[in-house]
DNA sequence: TAGATTGTTAATCGATTAACAATC
DNA sequence: TAGATTGTTAATCGATTAACAATC
């Protein structure tokens, strides 16, 4: 790790990746600049020159961005070409839904695995998966060397299924239950709360239209 | 607007509302600690007080905070006892999800009507609601003044869909497509991109297992 | 009183923005 | 050359953390 990105500068390249893949798609243009992707993204123009320094990519004074070199460097620094094989424990509507998303192929992520506890559940099939007994979860997750585990079970199971995953070896968690995790080991955690996110939301509103004092 | 809350408290104010909710259903104790918060959500206790100055909850020295006043000041100033009707536009895989998922209710918010183009969807039964002809999106939205939004039609849609919102007088859009909806009127966009987070795992695994270099 | 926790200031840290020299 | 855009430094801004007086 020889200069660690910011999280921030991190999570505004699937921005840069998605405006420039876009770009390519409808343009018949070589190069893009920082000023192009600024206008699309509403971000700061010498922000995205110093982001695109975080990942080694070289532009062209005068000229710009290389627009294929850049979303290229852009998916290879951001894991999309590898595949990454993920397990789902829980498939309710939204673990069906995600079970069932074409879009996260082209990210690298390949769901290969559904669990769950329900006797009604298992043996179904989601998507083009039969959903397996939580029994066997860990044996699983061991027997192919799963490194990502997705929770979307309800929030009381989230964490004795977090341990589970732990304890066979996994690396990284995507945890749609809304609690916070009690992780000692170095897993990482992406946290993907909904109803969270929805606060921000009810906030404004709440701020907006004070018609209810 | 007095002082304006920065954006990384905001975001922290759920996760003190769901310990401290937790704390009150297990334990018989009437005050909550910034430490006990701190210890529970890896968050420096100095930082938990300062969030809770913004809120204008006052705190007990020796003793804490009054763990039902917190839990109810957050719940208001984050608009949790307000009534927030949506609607829904794309009843896909997730639509479907986020239409029947009851955690949202705790929330304040209410989904109160799905729409979709495809004509094999339009009547059916999803949750308890019907599903309704795009056509009527406006229409509805401006009968019962709905002020929120949710996209969740392929990307392709979304900005056509955002602007029919807005044109009715939408006020916040809960955006799950995956793309930047180009919008000049002061509305409230909440950004809610899968794919794009699943970037930090991804680059998380690959920057920790340079295996295949 | 002694001890523990809040409330708040000051110091630190890190990210964003402005500016401009370098460059094609 | 003139003009435009990158690369990078310095200035600014804002958030986090440390410290500690106030207080029950």
């Amino acid at each position: 790790m020889v200069k660690k990105i910011p999280k921030p500068s991190l999570a505004r390249l699937p921005k840069y990746y998605q405006v420039v893949t876009s770009y390519l798609n409808r343009k018949n243009e070589k190069y893009i600049s920082s000023s192009y992707l600024s206008d699309c993204l509403n971000i700061d123009d010498s922000q995205i020159r110093r982001d695109l320094m975080y990942i080694e990519i070289g532009g062209i004074p005068r000229v710009g961005y290389d627009a294929k070199e850049l979303r290229d460097v852009l998916a290879d620094y951001l894991g999309y070409f590898n595949l990454n094989e993920a397990i789902l424990v829980g498939v309710g509507n939204l673990g069906t839904a995600l079970a069932e998303y074409k879009g996260f192929e082209r990210y690298g992520l390949s769901i290969v695995g559904l669990f769950d506890s329900d006797p009604e559940k298992i043996g179904n099939l989601v998507g083009n998966l039969k959903v397996d007994n939580i029994e066997n979860l860990e044996q699983v997750i061991k027997k192919f060397n799963i490194k990502i585990g997705i929770i979307t079970t309800p929030a009381r199971y989230a964490q004795q299924i977090a341990e589970k995953m732990i304890k066979a070896n996994i690396k990284a968690i995507w945890n749609f239950a809304p609690v916070t995790l009690d992780i000692d080991e170095d897993i990482f955690i992406q946290d993907e709360n909904l109803a969270e996110n929805f606060s921000f939301i009810s906030h404004y509103l709440k701020e907006t239209e004070p018609e209810k004092e």
